[in-house]
DNA sequence: ACGTAATTGTGATATAGATCACAATCACGA
DNA sequence: TCGTGATTGTGATCTATATCACAATTACGT
């Protein structure tokens, strides 16, 4: 089976707007920071609203009955935050907190359903979005019932790429974030001394590197060559 | 951490929908029949429509690169099949096949565009109906990684009873539809042979029962009880 | 109703990955 | 800049689950 393709720019809900629609959102959204490690909602709480991320970066994470960490998304800017609980009114199905300081926009329901009732366009998007999702969602599910633990914690970093990648000239790409050998584990749903074994693999081969803690993707087409399912 | 309940009707699209519109959806829509284990569609194929499946039971399933199979779903009466290809236009994410004779609606991306567009609620249910499958695919994945065999055919044997579950008089969910060991094993995501030993345990236990080759849970909340994650 | 194929059942063994137990670094606040 | 807590690194177990190898049963087509 060959994987979903994943793009950054279809991760954000608002990009694909027109102008007006967007300063339309723009001035019935209201404005938040948070600071780094800020909790912005937790899992079970209720929420009818949705947040835009407008700068810095964001982990949405489970933890399970076994009190393990589970990290299901890292979001970077342009992200479209908590929208599940805006669409059927279920409780946060995880929690999300400030890797970094953020700066969001908060919509409530009713303001985005009066938006999107007004432009359709929004409507599809939205069903984009998530469809998006889904798609990485079922190629996780079969990845980890798969892969090895390397192609596991390989998919992880790509998918951190696609949150907070910054591609640079030469076709590297560098998580714009420090992150932990436990955080991956995590979103690998690995051990963390696999994890870290893996990515010993993965710097030897020359296809991840690390500098002051930031983590780069020296050849992405390697690193997916790996995750593949 | 608490699992996210799924109901059946919220599965249905066209469920929530005035007749009215309904009968326009129907009107659009043309009629399938499937066999008996015929194929609808392949994964990788591309098709800009979707299906209502209006009676049968489908599956839904990818083949991994080793050759495992994985079921992703298993659908009955009212689910929407094929969606995910008309929000974003890229190729099928599954192989979805008849289990029995099915009979279908097939509607075109266009046809559902113009009916949503002129119908808000029909994008709104999408959403929900997205939303929900996005909830318990976040679930499967925290509890890939976290339960044990015996959750994992637990939750998959749960999954099944959505799909094709009919409850009777004293609590009991039937599974309509003749399921071998090897499908809940590819649902569960472990091997066939554990799949027997948990599904033997769940019978040791009363929570599951087998007549004629049928599955019967006999203790729902039993059941539930050992998937939680 | 018979024969063959598919499914189910069950022990024995192998193994990937978790867990444990630390040492070595690092990073940052006082 | 020193010290302390957080991370990282690495071997040695341990264990859940896959894999293997069949026998027993069931289902089904002719």
């Amino acid at each position: 089976m060959s994987r979903t393709p994943k793009s950054r720019v279809a991760g954000q809900i608002f990009g694909a707007m027109p102008a007006r629609a967007l300063r339309a959102i723009m001035a019935s959204a209201v404005p938040v920071e948070l600071k780094a490690r800020e909790v912005l909602f937790h899992a079970g709480d209720d929420g009818a609203s949705c947040y835009y991320l407008r700068s810095g970066a964001a982990k949405a994470s489970v933890i399970a009955k076994d009190g393990q960490e589970r990290l299901l998304a890292v979001l970077g800017p342009g992200a479209l935050i908590g929208e599940l609980s805006l669409f059927d009114d279920r409780p946060r199905s995880a929690t999300v907190s400030a890797l970094r300081p953020c700066r969001l926009m908060h919509l409530t329901k009713a303001a985005f359903f009066k938006l999107a009732d007004a432009n359709p366009a929004i409507y599809r998007q939205a069903l984009m979005l998530l469809t998006e999702r889904l798609r990485g969602s079922n190629d996780s599910m079969v990845a980890q019932g798969t892969v090895t633990v390397l192609g596991r914690v390989a998919r992880a970093l790509e998918t951190l790429a696609e949150g907070l990648g910054e591609a640079d000239a030469k076709g590297r790409i560098i998580l714009a974030q420090k992150m932990t050998q436990t955080d991956i584990a995590g979103m690998a749903g690995v051990a963390r001394e696999n994890a870290n074994r893996a990515i010993h693999e993965l710097m030897r081969d020359g296809i991840l590197s690390r500098a002051k803690g930031y983590y780069a993707i020296e050849k992405p087409e390697a690193l997916a060559e790996l995750s593949e399912i």
